[in-house]
DNA sequence: AGAGCCATGTAAGAGGTTACATGATTAG
DNA sequence: CTAATCATGTAACCTCTTACATGGCTCT
């Protein structure tokens, strides 16, 4: 119902998911401000932070508490529930399905599924290698149709598409380390 | 004041500034559907063009005039008016900043100035190839810091924009053809 | 007669950005 | 005393998506 797409959501939850004593606000934007890592890959705003974490209440993956401070406004407190957990641990178990979903999407899974689990870090580099193999050979295969003039940007474009790919699986490659499984290999950022 | 960062409101003034004559909101949709190479790249549902179109107007970036047709409702003809023109020649020299925007907008410019004027699009393709240079030395000038363990994300991130940054450098060498400019090389999509 | 194309939109709602409102506390 | 920090939000305003409303025309 909730949830469905969207990265920040899911990083709420993946911070919630490292504190079991649960934060407020306050101290989640701070993870999203410039200079902490998260930040680097997404900002969020006070505001929208704020209007996430209600939509997580309303959709149950989060509970809260108040607690009095005194002078100050209460704190917010907000633990992660388990169907939050559920949630979380889906997504982070998904690859992405396209090239241009790494840059944010997949970032956001692998610095979470690095923090909270190491060997779902890497299940996940593994089936987002593969993934992204399946994408490139559907790049491959479409019919090349070259010569008309309108055409030839569409080759470009198509080209573009190939090299980004091959080159996130490159990246993905040198993620889970130069050792383990050996029969895996991307054709070499040239042609097929 | 208007239309500052939207591809989609350029690609309709670029089709407009293809054709003469002007065209209808109907005909210029066609051109954003499926199967239609600039609908490849950028998609427009009938209620955004008109949308935009509107947009347009009011920036005074395209002039309308009705043209009544019998029975159907009366056509409203878009011509692309001399601010809009220059508007359009202004965007489609400027390169994107950031590699992320090589996908959407810098493919729009490319597709629209290879059809209007090739020696902008060669021109084009030089300019974003300085500038991704640029971006690519930014990258690959930041303090490695490497060690401490939150480090090792950020480094790999940096990683992944390098290689994301050397494809979109190889690829837009590879576009304008090899032979002209021959004291110009990208690092070579490994190490710098 | 019915399907689908022509041609214009509106309406509803999801989602995001930016800025501000509030008010106490702590540091210089 | 002033400024920044703590801590929570609201309000206004864009943009984009999706779906539908309207109604004549053309083809089979």
């Amino acid at each position: 119902m909730a949830a469905q797409e969207r990265p920040a959501e899911f990083a709420i939850l993946g911070l919630l998911a490292l504190e079991d004593a649960g934060s407020h606000g306050y101290d989640l934007a701070r993870a999203f401000a410039g200079g902490e890592p998260l930040g680097e890959i997404l900002r969020l705003e006070p505001g929208m932070l704020y209007h996430h974490l209600k939509r997580l209440e309303r959709a149950d993956c989060v509970s809260q508490s108040t607690t009095q401070t005194g002078g100050r406004p209460p704190r917010q407190i907000y633990r992660i529930s388990e169907t939050g957990r559920t949630r979380l641990f889906n997504w982070l178990q998904s690859p992405v399905e396209h090239t241009r979903e790494i840059r944010l999407d997949f970032l956001v899974k692998l610095y979470f599924a690095q923090r909270l689990e190491p060997a779902l870090a890497r299940r996940l580099i593994s089936t987002q290698l593969d993934t992204l193999l399946e994408v490139r050979a559907a790049l491959s295969n479409r019919p090349s149709t070259a010569e008309a003039p309108a055409d030839r940007f569409l080759e470009s474009v198509r080209e573009l598409r190939m090299t980004q790919t091959d080159a996130a699986i490159n990246w993905l490659e040198s993620l889970h380390g130069p050792g383990p499984d050996p029969e895996r290999s991307a054709t070499p950022s040239g042609m097929p």
